[in-house]
RNA sequence: GGAGGAGUGGCCGAGUGGUCUAAGGCAGCGGUUUUGAAAACCGCCGAGGGUGCAAGCCCUCCGAAGGUUCGAAUCCUUUCUCCUCCGCCA
């Protein structure tokens, strides 16, 4: 969420940055200033009032413990009126606080200034690649063939259980995925300093609106039922681990000299994806439930970038270390995520599509979700609390890992090598034909 | 799922309608004293917001949201969390 009082301040250099993204993200802002105005008018009114009275309730105090009772009832009868002058102000100024907050919950985080311009995908600048595109002396083959093959991929009989956009991994495939994410965990905790954490794979709203996928974006979650379906207190699937452990630090005043806290978590993750019909409908790249692994950084807020390149080679790391080709794409503006102000992709190379597809995506959020869900810290011993920034990155999606391995390490007797530093995990060096 | 009990500042904890402007303690910070430390003593010591150059002044917050009242930490309603017991379960 942006700052109120800076939109106030900055309004049309505000509109401006918006405008980077879209002008529909710009026009969100419009209503803001008459809002933003009329409220520090009403703020001002309201406190007059609220002094009067309670300055008012004290001598009553006195009043009501001496004898004259008429005097006591007269102006009892003068405070009512007062007190129902409060009270609507109050009301009146709870409204408009419930508007501005709206508002500013539905307004995207500026792109930061060295954020490429442009639109979409198309305006995405490549900032580095690794490895090359190995050459076959066959056609690679996609990895649901490649898989099916193996008999380590099945999507019949996940859509018997669940319907389209699941899979069942089996034999091989599930003890890959189990030791990409061992190897995932055990890098980032071992080699850069991560502290691990299984949070919970079921979230309040409260927690989603404070990481920002909330109030705009309710149609991409997995909303759960209890007995009543009107029930405030449902919750939702996660749709990221980011969800819960950016929460973790929601409502706390973090001691400044423990940043920049960096934290690792393994969860499935479970999205609707509603609008994403007929895109990638084969394979496992779009799926409701995937698996990942991710990384999260608290950090103060002048070290975003920096913490950024840091927290993205990170995950670049994971793609080294398995030997996979891939690239790192900066977002322009325009194809930049609604609560981030920076953000870098890593697309991995498929063979089987000629393409480079997202594996990862690490964003710098500076104070926006800390502002929704209050994660502050103090500089200094003594010092005012201040917002921190939150970074995270996927490192990696698990799925996509393994679709990458199947494809990129196929062989002509349609085998699969296991890249050699997954081996110890994997407990073999390839997956045979069965 | 059922029956009870409890949520107060960084922590402990008093407070059952009117100087609560939240006692007291612990921890922390500054000072006096001391060769130094400890002890003792004195002072400071929550968050958010408004206003002001600033010092400051003002408002809100006692798990959360409503309500009653001239006035609520205190009374009422709803709700969340935790604890104990029962049931069920892994």
């Amino acid at each position: 969420m942006l700052d109120g009082r800076h939109v106030a301040e900055h309004l049309e250099e505000t509109k401006a940055a918006l405008r980077r993204r879209s002008e529909e993200a710009a026009r969100a802002l419009e209503p803001a200033e008459g809002l933003l105005s009329k409220r520090r008018v009403l703020i001002h009114a309201t406190e007059k009032l609220q002094a009067e009275r309670n300055n008012a309730s004290q001598e009553m105090g006195k009043l009501a413990k001496g004898p004259d009772k008429a005097a006591f009832e007269a102006r009892r009868g003068e405070l009512k009126t007062l007190s129902d002058e409060v009270k609507k102000h109050e009301a009146e100024l709870a409204e408009l606080e419930r508007a501005v907050e709206d508002l500013l919950l539905g307004v995207p985080n500026l792109p930061h200034p060295s954020v490429p311009d442009g639109t979409t995908e198309a305006d995405n600048v490549v900032r580095r690649t690794f490895g090359e595109a190995k050459s076959y002396d066959f056609e690679p083959k996609p990895h649901w063939d490649v898989g099916a093959a193996l008999g380590v991929l099945d999507f019949e009989r996940a859509a018997k259980l669940s319907g389209a956009r699941f899979s069942v991994l089996w034999g091989a495939g599930a003890r890959l995925s189990r030791a990409l994410i061992g190897f995932m965990l055990d890098l980032h905790t071992k080699e850069h300093g991560y502290t691990e954490v299984l949070p919970p794979f079921l979230v309040r709203g409260e927690a989603l609106r404070g990481t920002g996928q909330l109030p705009k974006f309710e149609a991409d979650l997995f909303k759960t039922q209890r007995s009543d379906p009107e029930d405030p207190s449902a919750l939702y699937l996660i749709p990221t681990a980011e969800v819960p452990v950016t929460n973790l630090h929601g409502d706390e005043i973090l001691d400044g000299a423990t940043l920049p806290r960096a934290y690792t978590a393994y969860t499935p993750c479970f999205r609707s994806e509603a609008g994403s019909y007929g895109k990638d409908v084969r394979g496992l790249i779009r799926q409701h439930q995937f698996d990942k692994v991710e990384l999260v950084r608290f950090v103060e807020p002048s070290q975003a970038l920096a913490q950024l390149d840091l927290l993205c080679s990170h995950a670049e790391e994971v793609l080294k270390r398995l030997e996979l080709h891939y690239r790192v794409v900066e977002l322009c503006a325009g194809d930049l995520g609604f609560g981030a102000e920076k953000t870098f992709d890593i697309e991995v190379w498929l063979p089987s599509q000629k393409a480079y597809r997202e594996i990862s995506s690490c964003s710098s959020f500076g104070d926006y979700q800390a502002r929704r869900a209050k994660i502050r810290y103090r500089p200094e011993p003594k010092a005012k609390p201040r917002l921190a920034a939150t970074l995270n990155g996927s490192a990696l999606a698990v799925g996509r890992t393994l679709v990458a391995i199947l494809e990129q390490n196929q062989c002509s007797d349609g085998t699969v090598s296991i890249p050699k530093a997954l081996v110890p995990y994997f407990g073999a060096d390839n997956i045979p034909l069965p």
